[in-house]
DNA sequence: ATGTCCTACACCGTAGGA
């Protein structure tokens, strides 16, 4: 089975290339960020339409993240526990009830730009709650795959130019420090794994040309529990949706599709 | 790595993300 992540940048705004790519790109489970809308806006029947049920867990403007799957979805949790006055939809995990059940969370980290500042201190907070949810997730023993646009880019590889990078909240040290702990705890990023190439990246800017320049950076990644890893075939970053322009604006953002073993 | 560009909402500009 294959399971995607796809910061869509706006589900509405973008539709007609979401429809698209989940027709195209034949994976089984999609874990869409920055969906920008409440529940009720959410494209429900279009995607049902296309054979997927639909977790979502939206909000008005920002932020919203869902769960589509082609296999029935049960135990939603919304919410990363520990900080119960957190508004803002980010985190929605689900149990998708394949043959082999996986464990699949839908994950948008805060940005956290500028830094030092308000914003930053909370998505330290934010990674920190991560750290915490994947480990007790480790205790089922279950296969977990955390997947979602984690606004961290892990290694100065990952980037074009870390001298560019290393003082952004996306890439400085106390961010890598705590995608690290994830890693320490047992959970494998699935390109790492089976890709690892320097410059393969997942995002590039509207701004200043930077996809046409190649000025990108990795910051979507599959997070698997042991047991998922055990199961990880490939990993692919559809590269292509960048430049998808026909049936409008491309995301900023391309989804990375994991192949697991059924 | 900046040439701001993009979205939602509401009012044709502003806020916010990246």
């Amino acid at each position: 089975m294959k399971i995607a992540t796809w910061n869509v940048n706006s589900v509405n705004a973008r539709l007609a290339t979401v429809l698209d790519i989940l027709k195209t790109c034949a994976a089984d489970v999609w874990c869409l960020q920055e969906i920008k809308c409440v529940d009720e806006k959410f494209p429900r029947e279009e995607i049902e339409a296309l054979g997927f049920n639909c977790a979502v867990f939206g909000q008005k403007t920002y932020n919203g993240v869902a769960v589509l799957s082609k296999f029935r979805i049960s135990d939603e949790v919304r919410h990363l526990p520990g900080e119960p006055e957190d508004e803002q939809s980010r985190y929605l995990e689900v149990l998708i009830e394949s043959p082999r059940p996986m464990r699949v969370a839908s994950v948008y980290l805060p940005n956290g730009n500028p830094r030092p500042g308000d914003k930053y201190e909370y998505k330290l907070r934010w990674m920190d709650r991560l750290v915490q949810r994947a480990s007790a997730l480790l205790e089922t023993e279950e296969a977990v795959v955390l997947a979602g646009d984690y606004n961290c880019i892990p290694r100065d590889e990952d980037c074009w130019d870390p001298r560019v990078w290393a003082e952004d909240a996306l890439a400085f040290p106390a961010t890598r420090e705590r995608f690290r702990k994830l890693q320490h705890l047992g959970y494998t990023d699935a390109f790492m794994a089976r890709d690892g190439r320097m410059q393969k990246y997942t995002f590039w800017d509207y701004q200043a040309g930077a996809w046409q320049k190649d000025w990108g950076i990795r910051i979507d990644h599959l997070m698997c529990s042991p047991q998922a890893a055990d199961r990880l075939k490939s990993i692919a970053i559809h590269r292509a949706a960048r430049g998808m322009d026909t049936l409008g604006k491309p995301s900023d953002h391309v989804p990375v599709i994991g192949a697991f073993a059924d």
